[in-house]
DNA sequence: AAAACGGGGCT
DNA sequence: AGCCCAGTTTT
């Protein structure tokens, strides 16, 4: 009779546990081995972290804890000062889910404390709730994000196409969870992947696995994982207009979803894959000050900069705010206003 | 299954 | 300037 299949990989298991707890990345949302993770934090943490890198994450993380320490206090702020907390990190349905998910947490009184709970609540994919459920609960749960699946296929030499692959990796990330310290094994296989397994250059000989790499074994680690090639990114076209007025800057509200859904911006034409002549939005003398380029997921964008100053508008939506208070912009209009001479204030 | 959705780092 | 990276939601 057959006693439990035998996992091959099994064995990397403890070899990850004592690496993490030599190497741990000492990282602003960790707390000491051991001590009980405010799922708040975790939480916050973890979507802050989504497609975006830790230096980036952590001054926002700093300052969303001390301006919003609990879930209700989140939950109670205004769609408006999250959005403009949120300004600079990008993907900002993250900040409407957030508030969206704070907002649900807060009526229902606490976290879920399972993998499938969390995975109701908005922001929340596959990834989050295993790492959630895993770091704050301690459910036998994994979080395979880019770094663990990097991670993974580099230790299977993975050929098969990358869809395939990533399911072949969470069946297996997910029979490896020890039992004893589910927490300690995401963040171990997030850390190596971060700072060991690295997407170019790995550090091979720093690998506390790579006895058991394929890859290695084939003397190709770079060549994993196999990833299906991009597609081009079109160029786009607009033009941005700085109006001033004795110190103050027009700006306008983004519809609530869509590209930059929610967010504050200076007002400007549609983005369009061909170069259209300006209509300017109000009657003014309009300068041309420059240029802005900026680079989205799945466009690229060149924008003209323009600027006037008025006594008076028509334009049908938006409010003034005083030139030194202009905060809380999307990159792309921080360097359109940054061209005008505008300190707009953003983290970092 | 594929597209929408930002931003920054490295070379 | 052009390469790279990374989760969730919507279509």
């Amino acid at each position: 009779m057959r006693v439990k299949s035998e996992q091959p990989l099994a064995g990397i298991v403890p070899k990850l546990l004592a690496w993490f707890d030599r190497s741990a990345r000492p990282l602003p949302w960790r707390r000491a081995p051991g001590v009980k993770r405010d799922p708040y934090l975790v939480w916050l943490s973890e979507i802050m972290l989504q497609q975006t890198t830790v230096p980036h994450a952590a001054p926002y993380f700093a300052a969303f804890t001390s301006r919003w320490p609990t879930v209700e206090a989140l939950a109670a702020a205004r769609d408006e000062d999250v959005m403009q907390a949120w300004a600079g990190l990008g993907y900002y349905a993250r900040a409407r889910n957030l508030l969206k998910c704070a907002r649900e947490v807060a009526a229902r009184g606490s976290f879920p404390e399972t993998e499938a709970g969390l995975r109701t609540l908005p922001g929340i994919g596959p990834y989050t709730a295993g790492a959630i459920a895993a770091l704050a609960f301690g459910e036998r749960t994994p979080a395979v994000d880019g770094n663990a699946e990097r991670v993974f296929a580099r230790l299977l030499a993975a050929k098969e196409d990358w869809a395939t692959a990533k399911k072949r990796i969470g069946v297996l990330a997910r029979e490896l969870v020890p039992a004893d310290r589910p927490g300690a094994f995401a963040e171990a296989l997030m850390d190596l992947g971060a700072t060991v397994c690295t997407p170019r250059k790995p550090n091979c000989p720093a690998c506390p696995v790579a006895a058991q790499c394929a890859a290695l074994a084939e003397g190709e680690v770079e060549r994993y994982p196999i990833k299906p090639e991009k597609t081009a990114r079109p160029e786009r076209f607009g033009t941005v207009y700085v109006l001033r007025c004795s110190g103050n800057i027009w700006v306008v509200r983004r519809p609530p979803s869509g590209l930059l859904g929610g967010m504050l911006a200076l007002p400007s034409t549609d983005w369009s894959e061909t170069r259209q002549d300006a209509a300017a939005p109000t009657d003014a003398a309009w300068a041309v000050l420059g240029q802005v380029r900026h680079v989205f997921t799945h466009f690229s964008l060149r924008l003209d900069v323009w600027c006037a100053q008025t006594t008076d508008t028509d334009l049908p939506e938006g409010f003034w705010t005083p030139e030194e208070e202009i905060e809380g912009l999307p990159t792309v209009f921080a360097k359109a206003a940054a061209l005008a001479g505008l300190s707009a204030r953003q983290k970092r």
